[in-house]
RNA sequence: GGCUGGGUAGCUCAGCUGGUGAGAGCGCACGACUCAUAAUCGUGAGGUCGAGGGUUCAAGUCCCUCCCCAGCUACCA
């Protein structure tokens, strides 16, 4: 494991509105789940970026009274701000406008003709004259005339409307799918996922459509300018273009480790792209990963909601690490969990502020206290096996991706820590001339306690953590292999400011 | 309609192939302590485990029916 290269992926998003918290749980997820890796020595090469074709970029930008391009320009710069903002450590922002991915694009519609997997076929549905582009019913509304109506052009009729473009044959790959759920069951996960796509696949496949002809905000299908480049084909080939794809270099990141992605979207990433990759000749990636969603008052988080909890007031609430900590708890990384301002209040107060940020506030104040600032060393090894436990808990379920139990493997190594503070009571024996000698003992588990937890839940607070860490005088991050037989005897050790302090008490939910 | 996952203490949730008197964290109440961010530690608080029926010596834990909630139901990314 260690050394060897992890490449990670997000979905890219659509640039057709601001960044939200829907956005912004996947990005800190695998934001988190690559500084694992990295803790573990791993080359983690983590990726994301937008998704910016397509007919509703394009009106949008007109809208606004903009180019498309402009638009998106615009969109990227916001996304990518909001990411920094979060501490989100990608290596790669890539944007399907970009020249690298159009090469890409067009290299996968080459391969995937010569493999001989594109005919030409009639795609028919709802057409809007107005918007020139074909809408689905459900992106229709009857007027008062039950007449179908697109939304945006409600005065524009409607006809049924037969459009001649590019059809890949995803039917043909069914058993190859298939042999691909039974040879690798841990290519979709959560398992139970897994089982659902399979289903899909046996219940059995059609032929998408794989161009528009009349749409004209997308890349060009090679050797038919007539055409664009749909959704599917343009949007997943991100993953390669990122990786250097065409050139042969590719093949250093390519196959993916891990496409991190919405459950929503399992079925382009487990069902369209395998069989896009498959008929390029490509290798398939190693892992597809679907996180669940925020619940807010028992559904799902609409786009309103969303937007209702403004991103940058919810960083401002308690810090932007804490949000990052406050989601990845909350919510399981594995399935959907709910969200709300009055747990985000009690969880920082009750872990962050007293449990964590206290304990390691108690713990260097009293090695300035007692040992002038400077960890004493130990002599025996106090607390090495529950430290040691909670090392194995923790990569155990981090190694699986279960990142809300990573962190809660973490919080019950400090709520040992905090009730061994209370069991050893350090400033009795301070006051005790016999019993002072012993303190080194309890200061310097405490330390490495201490030591400990900022390494462990660095995944999750990149920049606190290292706050931390520094208050012991540590380098940042302190890889995990390290911790085990880390020293910490004579490091100085002084208090910085308070890492989560107490929110006044008057700062109630804005509900 | 079909499919999937749920309905367990005020809140968020654990409870694998059925079996010690039903759990954790938070919140709450009381007590202890003082190194610390009025933090921490201890104790307690008694929830018909959605409803009804069934299988079994024994069922949140299996079967049936019903009620309720959420999500999905393929060219929207």
């Amino acid at each position: 494991m260690s050394g060897s290269r992890f490449y990670i992926t997000a979905a890219i998003d659509y640039a057709n509105g601001a960044p939200h918290i829907g956005h912004a749980i996947e990005k800190i997820g695998i934001d988190a789940m690559a500084r694992y890796r990295r803790l573990c020595g791993q080359a983690v090469h983590f990726v994301l970026g937008m998704d910016e074709h397509g007919l509703k970029v394009q009106q949008s930008a007109e809208a606004a009274g903009i180019s498309p391009q402009q638009w998106v320009d615009e969109i990227a710069t916001r996304f990518e701000a909001a990411w920094r903002r979060l501490a989100i450590g990608f290596d790669d922002f890539i944007r399907t406008t970009q020249p690298r991915h159009e090469r890409a694009v067009a290299e996968m519609v080459r391969r995937m003709a010569a493999a001989g997997d594109f005919y030409r076929g009639s795609y028919e549905g709802y057409y809007c004259v107005g918007c020139e582009a074909f809408k689905r019913e459900d992106e229709l509304v009857r007027n008062e005339r039950d007449e179908l109506r697109c939304p945006v052009h409600p005065g524009r009729e409607v006809t049924w409307t037969h459009e001649e473009n590019w059809f890949f044959r995803l039917s043909s790959y069914q058993d190859r799918l298939l042999r691909l759920f039974d040879e690798q069951p841990d290519f979709l996960q959560p398992e139970g996922r897994a089982n659902e796509i399979r289903r899909v696949i046996e219940g059995g496949l059609e032929d998408i459509s794989v161009s528009r002809a009349r749409l004209p905000w997308g890349i060009p299908w090679p050797g038919d300018p007539e055409h664009t480049v749909y959704v599917w084909i343009d949007a997943l080939t991100n993953y390669l273009a990122a990786a250097g794809f065409p050139d042969g270099d590719h093949e250093r990141l390519w196959p993916a480790d891990y496409h991190v992605i919405g459950k929503d979207i399992t079925r382009f990433h487990c069902v369209y792209w395998p069989a896009m990759l498959m008929s390029a000749g490509l290798p398939l990636p190693r892992h597809v990963w679907a996180h669940g969603f925020i619940n807010f008052g028992g559904a799902k988080l609409s786009k309103s909601e969303g937007v209702r909890f403004e991103l940058e007031e919810l960083i401002e609430r308690h810090g932007p690490e804490a949000l990052r900590y406050y989601l990845l708890r909350e919510i399981p990384w594995n399935g959907d969990g709910e969200w709300s301002l009055e747990r985000f209040d009690e969880r920082y107060v009750s872990e962050l502020a007293n449990n964590l940020g206290n304990l390691a506030n108690r713990t260097i104040s009293m090695i300035e206290r007692y040992r002038g600032g400077v960890v004493p060393g130990r002599r025996q090894e106090i607390k090495d096996q529950q430290i040691a436990a909670a090392v194995l808990r923790y990569r155990g379920v981090m190694d699986a991706n279960l990142l809300h139990q990573g962190i809660a493997a973490a919080m019950e190594l400090a709520s040992y820590a905090n009730g061994f503070v209370e069991a050893r009571a350090p400033w009795a024996q301070a006051k005790d001339p016999a019993r002072a000698a012993e303190l080194d003992d309890p200061l310097a588990a405490l330390a490495r306690v201490v030591a400990t937890l900022a390494t462990l839940l660095q995944p999750f607070m990149p920049v606190k953590m290292a706050e931390l860490g520094a208050q012991l005088s540590l380098p940042d991050p302190v890889p995990l292999d390290a911790l085990t037989g880390l020293d910490l005897a004579g490091r100085p050790g002084a208090r910085g400011p308070v890492l989560f302090p107490r929110p006044e008490q008057e700062k109630k939910p804005t509900k």
